[in-house]
DNA sequence: AATGAATGAGTTTTCATTCAT
DNA sequence: GATGAATGAAAACTCATTCAT
């Protein structure tokens, strides 16, 4: 695959994955409350629950760590989202996937904040690593859409799939974006109703 | 008004305006380039044309400088909205309003990518400004959504109202973030008339 | 001219002068006793008499120093070596100038061990630069030992003419090098008058 | 006999020179390549062909690596010396002893290339035991010199002969030194020819 | 008002050494 | 005896801020 690797200087990769979960953990938790250039490698490391140095087993510089904990974000939202049914172009299964998506945000708003907020941090080939999950991301719900388009469910032009596509994965990001304006209106259960109300008004064929 | 101050040595006031103003535009360029940890103040007060020295006459400390490139971001737009001639609850307004807005977002994206990318690292009470100012741009919305909802131009509930009002912001800041992505497929035209087809369909009262 | 620079972010050529001489000075007393890679920076800023940030100031990183000291030996080294008055092939003009060379060595001969024993540190450029100079040191005496030949005062071949220039500096060279073992025994007059009798009393024709 | 010891935590004294043995190869290989300085204890276990535990069970410092160099250097150096045939005070017998150490110094450049560079860097205890071993260098010289002046085969007064016995080492130093510069025109055999006709030239009664 | 040299606290990163397995 | 993960002191270097000129 051409995932990017992060090289360590340990070799025992069951040791490896446990300390670069709890880095993880840590680095998100600090990363939430300060940001990433406001916390010091010596943090990162205390907030794992190690040492400065056995930090740096695990790690070449600063940067991996963020590039692992958006890394980390990616593949759980991967996870979670490819454990759905196959779709076959019904609005329902659209309804189903957005569903899980706007849920797994709310479940995972902090880790996706600091993600949105600090992976221009990144060096290139990072960014561009993070650059092309977000794309399959969208890529995801444009082939949902396009399903629905075929089967005659949505009303919906070639032109509008990808706004649309975007449209969603944005919507969600706004939960996390604008938690501190709209949680005090709505619970997510309100907020997803609202969007797929909204969307597919416009959407679907009279 | 309440105003946060940033606190200048220099008397003359003339004087301070025109090197603030030097100063945003050298900032701007550099946060765009490589954010605003990244940039120093040696490098803000190279862009800005003058020296380390000159440029802390007019400042207190390096967040003033990111504090004053988002209030006059905020100027911006207030000033720019604000222009719209005074809407009494028609589509047509609302239309012209988002357009503007719209507009705007796309003239001074650079601006906005800026703003949002660094805000966060804004001290408490200049997070909370800008935080207000976002709000006043939503309330914006609302009150527009408002009077079309009871002038009957729209069918929207109250519960919507608000989650509109985000929606237009946010579809607007999305312009700006996804760029890279967007801007392939779309014009900014393209993308206007897109978006608020897709808003209307489902508001307009049959 | 190819000489190597050394950047500062400090734009007074006098003072930067001013400063390096400082650094020289004190980076030497502290090489001399503990090497280049014992010494650590703040130590080099303190013996130089400023604060390690104004060190940073003047170079970019810790080898520039090593860099300079090897650097302002030289000039020291050429300026005084070309003073001398210009010979035509005698005997006696090549021993001023091997007179002239040794002292030099035993005025400088801290400098001298700190950069024989340091210079291998040096970046590649830097060291390429040195070794010219040292080549240029040899190429001197060979000049002086070849019109020697020429003019008949020295019976000598052309491939001993190489050997004994590279002989001469490296005697000298010894005599820094050797201190501990050779100041116990000899003055430096005993050592040049020893060394160039030793020399010559093979070299001259009978 | 004042041999200064290395401890190492293992019990049998064939695999600690087994261990050992290998450690020296690794260490030269290293040391030459980036010094002493730049080699981590990692590399030179590693160059070695075992592991940093391991590496330590053999030593007690990063120091004890270049001592367990130098020393076996002299042993070496001392060994093939030592099997000349005693002389009795003959030109020739020195010639053959000069012989023997430059062929050996050409043969173990590299080492006494790291030797030289390095044993500075050795604690006081193991800097003295090294230049003790130098002195017994000069002295081996020295009493060949002082024989032929005694058989009269030299004409040589006693102020000659330490520095003439200090010459020769350094010569042969210089070899290893100056290869960069000497090695383009002459080969070891040229070399000492020049060296001991100079040496000799000078030094033969005519 | 403008300049830019000086400062030093704070940052990332390295690496010799230890010690449990 | 061998291994390699863990440690933290110490290193090089940066940069916001000050202040004398």
């Amino acid at each position: 695959m051409n995932k990017r690797e992060v090289k360590s200087s340990v070799k025992d990769e069951n040791l490896i994955e446990k300390r670069r979960e709890q880095m993880i953990r840590g680095a998100v938790k600090l990363f939430k409350e300060k940001g990433f250039h406001r916390a010091t490698t010596r943090e990162i490391a205390k907030a794992s629950g190690f040492s400065i140095g056995t930090l740096y087993e695990y790690i070449r510089t600063k940067e991996d760590v963020l590039y692992l904990v958006c890394d980390s974000i990616y593949n759980e939202v991967h996870d979670r989202l490819s454990a759905l049914p196959t779709q076959e172009g019904t609005v329902e299964g659209l309804q189903v996937a957005i569903n899980q998506y706007y849920h797994l945000i709310d479940d995972m708003s902090d880790e996706f904040l600091v993600m949105y907020q600090e992976s221009k941090s990144l060096p290139k080939d990072a960014l561009q690593y993070v650059l092309k999950k977000e794309m399959e991301m969208v890529a995801l719900f444009e082939s949902l859409l396009d399903a629905c388009a075929k089967s005659g469910e949505l009303r919906i032009s070639t032109e509008q799939v990808g706004i649309a596509a975007h449209h969603i994965v944005v919507q969600g990001q706004m939960w996390a974006f604008r938690r501190w304006a709209l949680h005090k209106s709505y619970t997510i259960e309100d907020y997803i109703r609202v969007q797929t109300d909204q969307l597919f008004r416009g959407l679907i064929g009279k």
